[in-house]
RNA sequence: GGCCCGUUGGUCAAUCGGUUAAGACAUCGCCCUUUCACGGCGGAGUGAGGAGUUCGACUCUCCUACGGGUCACCA
């Protein structure tokens, strides 16, 4: 026996002669931590292969949340791994995305030359040194071994067992370099054959083992039995091997991921067991589907904008609109809870993982909208306008310097119907909307629009010449020092005069008696001054736009008519 | 195909063996109203199907169907 073992220490010096340091050094290095009771260390570990995607930035904020609860720790590593899929400039990406959002890591990679923390360096590429020396530990207890199978002969095995519909995979009698003799591994290896680190499976596919899954209960699956890969070609671990070395010894307690996963958590299991480690508790997320004609599917990188967070920030979508939707999704009772809390941060919230539906959700577009345009509610203008500003500054440079050169104006166009209103106007959804709602304000756009013409609504008695009559006559009686109840009593006068009805329910009983109502008769001013059908109440659009605007406008409108 | 997970209205969903099966979004109608938005009131709409356990099942068990996931030197 113990002959055998120093066949295999002799095994692993030969394929890391340069690794002297053990697992306990590790265990020395990287020591548990220091927190309170139940706090939760969490991780976010993507591979730098793009964009912030919106499953991950699910995924992420539970991460974040669990550890902030908890007063845990939330950490970020990057899965490198994979050197082909690397896309350069993702991890600034995902880092600045990140901290738009505010689920920036407590500790772990901060950009893409910058960290912070005890438990580094948190990209793995950095901690190949880290995986020998476990991969060396492994080799020492006969747990893994060089495999010397080419992916030709691989690629072969898997088809004949495709063929004759057995398990694929490299497992018992498939398992062709599992039981080389030790001497031989070694003589290979000396000759100079290219090979890979397997580990050595114990398991059976009859057997089952179980784990608690944070949200999905009691799982049952048959063992791992497969001599998967450990250390590939390149030397660099497989994700496998990684998130056992790495969550070990980051002292992660929670692994949140999605629930794509759960089919290799008995890997995981086996390989936390053979290194001697304690496994963490795993927390199996259900994926963001997303409606495609009647049925629903995974959001796709590839077929669907919302699948990168930067749509909505392009949009102009408040990063809070997009934690608290998402929040919703995790917790359904969120929602009951902020309509109790407005203005309580969402950190206050404890979200339960028990609580988080076990089956995928549906990203609902319509239902962003709705709790985007209550937090764009609860903002008071100068909020607004700093959102705005921010917005359009990196997105759309245009607006930015229309805004910049009226910032006053446009606090006041931000404030209608929302500073100190009973009743606040919800029609924003996300910022890219004030430009169709807000920017007849400005002149530039407004006389551009109207190039195309007005949008009078000419039907029925009203004619072009009554509109023309209507706002020849309006321009007269048009006084801008006039008070809201004023104006509209002259409004309402001169309706009278010209035949409409200023009593709605009169209007409704009899119609044809007379040319509009004062509704239609409203129109006509709103479309003259703003060429819209809806806006907030014209008098306050006349007071922000003032007496000599207001007179040019309804002057352009009746040229444009006559 | 094997294995795993899931299935309450169009969508998100509550219930944890006993309810007229909450609530939100969407939708429709009415009210408020100079338009729109807001707000108020109301309507319609749900336990995939089938067995079983039980006095009683949306809830527990099994089968079927459907949806999703997974079976790499990718993560």
């Amino acid at each position: 026996m113990s002959e055998e073992l120093s066949k295999y220490k002799e095994l692993a010096d030969l394929i890391f002669p340069d690794i002297v340091e053990t697992v306990e050094d590790l265990e020395k290095r990287y020591p548990e931590r220091n927190l309170k009771e139940g706090a939760c260390v969490t991780r976010f570990a993507p591979s730098p292969t793009g964009f912030l995607h919106t499953g991950a930035l699910f995924t992420s904020t539970v991460d974040k949340k669990l550890a902030n609860q908890t007063d845990g720790i939330f950490f970020l590593r990057i899965e490198d791994t994979d050197k082909k899929r690397e896309i350069e400039g993702s991890i600034n990406d995902l880092t600045s995305q990140m901290k738009k959002f505010n689920i920036s890591p407590d500790e772990g990679v901060i950009s893409k030359d910058e960290e912070i923390g005890n438990y580094g360096p948190y990209i793995q590429s950095k901690r190949e040194k880290i995986y020998k020396i476990c991969a060396k530990h492994l080799i020492e207890k006969g747990l893994a071994y060089p495999c010397f199978c080419t992916p030709e002969m691989l690629q072969k095995t898997h088809d004949y067992q495709e063929e004759h519909k057995i398990v694929p995979g490299y497992y018992s009698v498939y398992a062709k370099c599992r039981n080389i003799p030790i001497e031989e591994y070694i003589a290979r290896i000396k000759n100079g054959e290219k090979y890979i680190l397997r580990f050595r499976s114990n398991g059976s596919h009859l057997k089952k083992v179980s784990f608690k899954d944070g949200i999905k209960g009691k799982i049952e699956i048959a063992q791992n039995d497969q001599d998967i890969v450990i250390i590939k070609s390149d030397g660099l671990p497989t994700y496998h091997f990684a998130h056992v070395c790495d969550d070990h010894f980051m002292r992660t307690t929670h692994v949140i991921r999605g629930e794509e996963w759960v089919s290799s958590v008995p890997i995981h299991l086996e390989l936390f067991h053979a290194m001697g480690f304690k496994a963490p508790v795993y927390i199996h997320l259900p994926t963001v589907m997303i409606l495609d004609g009647n049925s629903k599917r995974k959001l796709s990188k590839r077929k669907d904008k919302e699948a990168a967070v930067s749509y909505f920030l392009k949009a102009g979508y408040p990063v809070d609109s997009v934690n608290e939707y998402l929040l919703n999704i995790i917790n359904s009772d969120f929602e009951n809870w902020k309509r109790a809390n407005k203005t309580v941060s969402n950190d206050k919230f404890e979200m339960k993982l028990k609580k988080i539906n076990t089956s995928g959700a549906l990203f609902d577009i319509v239902k962003l909208n709705d709790v985007s345009k209550e937090v764009i509610s609860r903002m008071n203008s100068d909020e607004v306008l700093k959102s705005v500003i921010e917005w359009a500054e990196e997105y759309n440079r245009e607006i930015f310097e229309v805004i910049n050169r009226n910032i006053e104006y446009s606090k006041k166009i931000f404030a209608l119907e929302r500073d100190g209103a009973k009743k606040i106007r919800k029609d924003i959804y996300k910022w890219e909307d004030i430009i169709p709602t807000f920017f007849y304000f400005f002149d530039d756009y407004f006389n551009n629009e109207i190039q195309n013409g007005y949008d009078f609504k000419i039907e029925n008695k009203i004619t072009k010449e009554v509109i023309f009559n209507v706002l020849e006559n309006y321009q007269k009686i048009y006084d801008a020092n006039n008070s809201k109840e004023e104006w509209f009593d002259n409004m309402k006068n001169l309706a009278q005069e010209l035949e409409f009805c200023v009593n709605m329910k009169e209007y409704k009983e009899n119609p044809d008696g007379f040319i509009g109502s004062i509704a239609d008769f409203s129109d006509i001013i709103r479309i003259a001054i703003t060429n819209r059908h809806n806006t907030p109440d014209i008098y306050s659009i006349m007071q922000i736009l003032g007496k000599e605007n207001v007179i040019n406008r309804i002057n352009l409108a009746k040229n444009a008519i006559k």
